[in-house]
DNA sequence: AGTGTAAATGATGACGGTTTTCATTTATAT
DNA sequence: ATATAAATGAAAACCGTCATCATTTACACT
């Protein structure tokens, strides 16, 4: 029994072939970051015929099973990310649309300072520094 | 001549009824954050009959002119507010929807070092908190 | 003021990402 | 094995937003 198997067990989730598929993939694929359309494709690209909206369906039964987390990139499309357990923030590049991690201890305190003072509950927060990455710039003087 | 006048002369647009009554809601409404839905229906009650189409080329207009800035909500819809000039981010109540606007100049530092570190030119970034106002936990108590 | 011209508007349809519908297939408990 | 609830696929619906195109309007220049 395979771990795959065992995450879709105690998620709540009967084990099926989509759901098994795209969690390979996403575990597999090189890019840590994949849409739901990137995933479908890699689907189609290793051979199984996976219908997008079952894609869309297996990815949001995962977020709500903690298996994955969906970032809501600027312009209304998401993208999926295997969840590890530890929250992180997002850098994106605007040029290649890469997406680095990062995380930082005064951010996040300063973020529940001003929730705090505010009277608000904090229930999560969301943030995304845009910008254009070290390789982008290189390939712009190159012209 | 008025205000909005000056204002749309300014940012080299055509002085025109739809984007006055599109500046008089936002300048008048109560919300200061309205999606282009909230302007059309705002002009609905007024009695102006601008079409929601126009609504979103004013708005988009203005943004362009820097008279007003969009924020992207969680979710792929967008609001819009008069700018003030002053960069400032948000915090959402994920009950009532209310917006509030907080800047902190410890998280503007700690994101430009982050984007520093990690070899990006930043152009921009979105911060956004999401939680529980004051006033709706206090709902939640009362039930 | 009158007029030419480029720009703005309104109505409608297109668009893209995502979700729903519904008939069919499948996993799992018994 | 079988019953049953859940999952799937295909296609259409959705929703916010934008583009198209024919018509109207603001503004510069007589």
């Amino acid at each position: 029994m395979s771990m795959e198997r065992q995450d879709l067990r105690k998620a709540g989730l009967k084990v099926t072939l989509p759901r098994l598929k795209v969690l390979e993939i996403l575990e597999v694929s090189e890019q840590r970051h994949m849409s739901a359309e990137d995933v479908y494709k890699a689907l189609l690209e290793s051979g199984e015929e996976i219908g997008l909206a079952t894609v869309y369906r297996v990815l949001t039964q995962f977020e709500g099973a903690g298996l994955v987390s969906r970032l809501s990139i600027d312009g209304g499309h998401a993208v999926f990310e295997l969840e590890d357990g530890a929250h992180h923030d997002h850098l994106l590049c605007v040029s290649c649309n890469q997406i680095e991690e990062f995380v930082d201890e005064v951010i996040e305190q300063r973020q529940r300072a001003i929730a705090e003072q505010k009277g608000f509950e904090m229930t999560e927060h969301s943030l995304y520094i845009y910008g254009i990455c070290k390789r982008c710039q290189a390939e712009k003087l190159k012209g």
